[in-house]
DNA sequence: TGGTCGCCTG
DNA sequence: CAGGCGACCA
């Protein structure tokens, strides 16, 4: 055997091999069949050898050849599919969040207790909540969190880690918000967390899951945290506005407060024996009192009016425990004046207690329409990190939509439909080598960690959030956002009862593939290279004569600007998907040597260049590759056999060498090859024995002669390879 | 010179 | 399966 094998492959030199025939689509009928030659007898004589005998002899496979089983499994795979599909259900959204942080408000409960009790803990607590946020993305990257101004934020996405304080005059006061809010801030997350993780996972792997859109895009930067970066900053940018709408309402209180106050007591400027959760605490008494120069109390201050803050309830109470001391102090100055009379006093502390009730009621409505606000706004952010607000992002919006354009070409009627058929089968599913380049970039997110458990695809908000509202200018490609990682590979194992989803989504990840080597050496530069392009160039070149690189760039080029508009209903694709791959494998069952023309002719639904075009010319060279392998392999093994004639040579649909060959073209096993080639198979296999056997394999183009007999051989394609959607019609019998 | 083809390699 | 390359043809 390894004398044969041995020297199957080397050939010193290059040699021509090619053929030279003119290929054209009607090709060549071989007059069909001379030898009908079964040497069963032969196969006996030599007995069965593990793989060694290339013949005819049906081993064990003609068993699990049968037509039941390959559909089965396809079946099974489409249910698996579906589950996943259930499992992953629309979010309840929003609203649900507030109620739920409402009634938690509500019930001034248990977490608040929990929480405010626990002091100058809660704010570290709360920072931590909120660092937890960025550390797991970016804590590798450099701390993100150091206050140092220096630390320098990613581009576009200017923003710091934490929002910056700004130099108002009632400092105290606004770092009491600040602390307060953060702990409000990360009651919020921790809840968000807890919707958005069910069917999830951890953060981080959230992150990797379900990355969104420019995760694609900045696939050559040190990215991968990048976007969810952005979620927090863009979060960040939210929390400062709630802060500091929330400022002022703080003020206002304290406004307020102080005329009550003054109102109340106004000769009593009562000293350090006030209750210290008096509502008072504010700005005035602090300044009173602080000259004791305790921080404790400010941290004392500071919690109350946090509680206070969180709590409308309690606050009515600490509004009532209030009126009441000035109630008190109001008798104490009424024994002071005590001739002023009482009727009048009375009076006074009634209309006081009016007012105060009816100051108590509006600031709980300003405080509930406050924390609706907040929550509403906090939790209204997507489940997964937009990747694009407005303006500070719109040139990554752009370079996203640069680097992705091959979802332009993915013709998806809504972005709910891109869903609909939508399986996530696991890795293990993946079972066809991916055409380009998809597997050899690290970069590629699909490069995730296969310990994980599969990827769900999330529902990018069902209910168009304000934000997502804010998206719906976006092109095609962010449809689906984090579909594209995500579903990276899977859907060559669901030909069936898919339309044109699957299809779609796999030209997505190949052309995402072909970008992804391309723009390799890309980053923001590529990007602005190819907007350019985009506005100024239309996808057809003028015909220059660029160098080879320049084909390149085009081919990426062309990939780019993929831009088929998704309301045009044309289901026209810029790049090749799995699905053709698949259908060119079935094609060469009938043609070894297609011409560009037939190319064109049975791919209709691609919009050929000249990339694509070498490309599918790529794959039959390279189907065809494997095929006179096979057949080089498969003679030299016969004549190890002590085959002495070609006619003991037959090809059968149970012979190891069909097996080989089908597994490689027809791996689902779910077409029926034609007879025809099982034909030319044998044709060929006899050709390289007879070559073989006459020594003619010294010649270094021994084969071409080979070649030039095979390609005589292809048969008419039939029509139904014309259909885009051949496949469901190929592979359903 | 552009289009192909096949070989080799990764 | 894709890239690179040399070879060949029109």
């Amino acid at each position: 055997m390894p004398d044969h094998a041995s020297s199957l492959s080397r050939q010193t030199k290059r040699r021509r091999v090619d053929i030279g025939v003119k290929r054209t689509l009607g090709s060549v009928v071989f007059s069909r069949a001379r030898e009908n030659l079964l040497l069963n007898a032969m196969n006996q004589s030599h007995g069965p050898k593990q793989d060694g005998d290339c013949s005819l002899v049906p081993h064990s496979y003609g068993g699990s050849n049968g037509d039941g089983a390959k559909s089965n499994v396809l079946r099974k795979l489409l249910k698996r599919a579906n589950s996943y599909e259930d499992a992953m259900m629309p979010f309840p959204g929003t609203t649900i969040i507030s109620q739920l942080l409402k009634s938690n408000m509500g019930k001034n409960g248990d977490r608040e207790g929990g929480f405010q009790g626990s002091g100058g803990l809660s704010s570290a607590g709360s920072d931590l909540q909120a660092e937890d946020v960025c550390s797991n993305s970016s804590r590798d990257r450099e701390s993100p969190l150091s206050p140092s101004p220096s630390s320098p934020c990613l581009p576009p996405f200017v923003c710091p880690p934490l929002p910056p304080h700004p130099p108002l005059t009632p400092l105290d006061l606004e770092r009491l918000t600040d602390e307060h809010l953060r702990a409000k801030r990360a009651r919020v997350e921790n809840i968000i967390r807890g919707m958005s993780h069910s069917p999830c996972v951890a953060p981080e792997n959230r992150e990797r899951d379900c990355p969104p859109l420019e995760n694609k895009r900045k696939q050559r930067l040190p990215q991968q945290q990048q976007s969810f970066t952005q979620l927090v900053c863009v979060r960040q940018e939210k929390r400062q506005e709630e802060r500091r709408q929330l400022k002022l309402q703080l003020e206002d209180m304290q406004k307020q407060l102080r005329q009550l106050q003054e109102k109340g007591g106004r000769g009593g400027e009562e000293d350090g024996n006030q209750s210290e959760d008096s509502v008072r605490s504010d700005g005035l008494e602090d300044r009173h009192r602080d000259h004791h120069g305790n921080h404790n109390r400010a941290n004392r201050i500071h919690g109350d009016l946090s509680e206070l803050l969180d709590d409308p309830g309690l606050f009515l109470e600490r509004a009532r425990a209030l009126l009441r001391e000035q109630a008190l102090l109001d008798g104490e100055r009424e024994e002071d004046e005590r001739e002023e009379g009482e009727r009048e006093g009375r009076e006074e502390r009634g209309t006081m207690r009016a007012e105060g009730r009816q100051l108590a009621e509006t600031l709980k409505q300003e405080l509930n329409s406050a924390m609706s606000q907040v929550v509403d706004t906090v939790a209204s952010f997507p489940p997964f990190p937009p990747s694009l607000t407005t303006d500070s992002q719109s040139p990554i919006f752009h370079s996203a939509n640069q680097r992705l354009p091959c979802f332009g070409d993915v013709i998806i009627p809504s972005p709910l439909d891109s869903f609909v058929g939508l399986s996530v089968p696991t890795a293990s599913d993946q079972t066809e080598a991916l055409p380009l380049v998809v597997r050899k970039t690290n970069a590629n997110p699909q490069h995730r960690n296969p310990s994980l458990p599969p990827p769900y695809p999330h529902h990018p908000s069902l209910h168009p959030s304000p934000l997502s509202a804010s998206l719906g200018f976006s092109p095609p490609s962010f449809r689906h956002p984090f579909s594209l990682p995500l579903m990276g590979y899977p859907f060559q194992s669901f030909p069936k009862d898919q339309r044109s989803p699957p299809e779609s989504m796999d030209l997505s990840r190949e052309t995402v593939g072909l970008r992804t080597k391309m723009g390799s050496g890309g980053g923001i530069h590529f990007v602005s290279h190819h907007h350019h392009h985009r506005q100024s160039t239309p996808p057809q070149h003028g015909g220059g004569s660029e160098g080879l690189s320049l084909i390149k760039s085009e081919c990426g080029e062309l990939q780019d600007m993929a831009d088929i508009s998704p309301y045009s209903g044309s289901t026209i694709q810029e790049g090749l998907s799995p699905n053709h791959l698949k259908k060119a494998k079935l094609m060469f069952f009938y043609s070894r040597y297609p011409s560009s023309n037939m190319l064109k002719t049975f791919f209709s639904d691609v919009k050929f260049n000249r990339c694509i075009t070498s490309q599918l010319i790529k794959w039959f060279s390279n189907f065809r590759e494997f095929y006179y392998i096979q057949m080089e392999k498969f003679a030299r093994q016969a004549i190890n056999e002590g085959v002495t004639t070609n006619e003991d040579l037959s090809v059968g649909r149970e012979s190891e060498l069909f097996r080989a060959l089908n597994m490689h073209y027809n791996k689902a096993n779910d077409f029926e090859v034609p007879e025809r080639f099982l034909e030319v198979a044998q044709i060929t296999l006899r050709e390289f024995f007879n070559a073989i056997v006459a020594g003619k394999d010294v010649d270094p183009s021994w084969k071409k002669a080979i070649y030039k007999v095979i390609c005589k051989l292809d048969s008419e394609m039939p029509e139904v390879f014309k259909s885009p959607n051949c496949l469901q019609d190929l592979l359903h019998e």
